[in-house]
DNA sequence: ATGCAAGCTCAAGTCCACTTGAGGTCAAGC
DNA sequence: GCTTGACCTCAAGTGGACTTGAGCTTGCAT
């Protein structure tokens, strides 16, 4: 294949705008892949900016990057993924999107009859634990509804 | 003031969910304070309940703890908060939380649009980079819409 | 041919929200 | 009085997603 089509890790970061040390971070956790030069630097496929771009969307999801990678694997390794592949791969994340949709509605909606109302106390708040979803899970700003 | 009527950290923890270590970590952050008794032990006032309701419902809404422990210096420090005290300061996320189901709602319509029809390719991707407003800012799964 | 930006690897550092561990104290029941 | 569980402090560890730094090589322009 044609060297001159294939891109640098600089010309990535600049056209995804992802740093370099985070392109290298997604390779080494097998999110990406690339050939390399003579001279063992990067040159990766121009659909590794589809890529970038599917990371990145899938993080303002709240996915995290392993479970992005497992998804990534089902893509085809060898031939340049066609936009079937692409869009099956995102309607499985347009149902969590919806989730995420209707979790928040339902937190809004709490927070008027809930916190509104003063009587945020925890127990019996379905804000604070609604329909037993949100609850528990450990610390930290977790993802609204699992999946 | 009636000692019997303070909660120690582990009533506290048993009943807001909340782990003895987290809320010792909360009064380290300055999110949360107590009395001590003679011997040294946390001694909460019962209010505590709701503010540590208040933070776990922020965090749900991808809030820092920086930025609550912001929010409740607003709170009376003397008197137990009243009930107009806490609307107060959940009517101001009522807010975010609408800018951020805008924006998921967004997102989702782009997903239809952009991913599923396959054009995802960055600049000109609204999915990736919707009005400019979800781009760039560092790395790592961040919150829909600043404030 | 030489200068210098861009690339490479590997280790260590950062930030957030906690948790875990070590080593010691307190309080209530038997 | 003694045991046991709850509590205390302080330091260090964790995990996710990267970034930074050191020290070295590559590749394009002059």
């Amino acid at each position: 294949m044609p060297a001159e089509l294939l891109l640098s890790v600089g010309e990535v970061a600049r056209r995804s705008g992802v740093a370099v040390s985070a392109l290298h971070f997604y390779e080494a956790q097998g999110l990406l892949s690339a050939e390399r030069s003579r001279g063992n630097q990067r040159r990766y496929r121009r659909d590794v900016l589809r890529r970038v771009a599917f990371i990145r969307a899938a993080q303002m999801l709240g996915i995290s990057l392993a479970e992005i990678a497992e998804v990534l694997q089902q893509l085809p390794q060898q031939r340049t993924p066609t936009k079937a592949d692409w869009t099956r791969l995102s309607s499985r994340w347009r149902e969590s999107l919806d989730q995420r949709i209707a979790d928040l509605v339902t937190l809004r909606d709490q927070l008027q009859g809930c916190i509104g109302c003063g009587c945020l106390s925890l127990k019996a708040c379905r804000l604070y634990n609604p329909a037993d979803v949100l609850a528990g899970q450990g610390p930290g700003p977790q993802r609204l509804g699992q999946r």
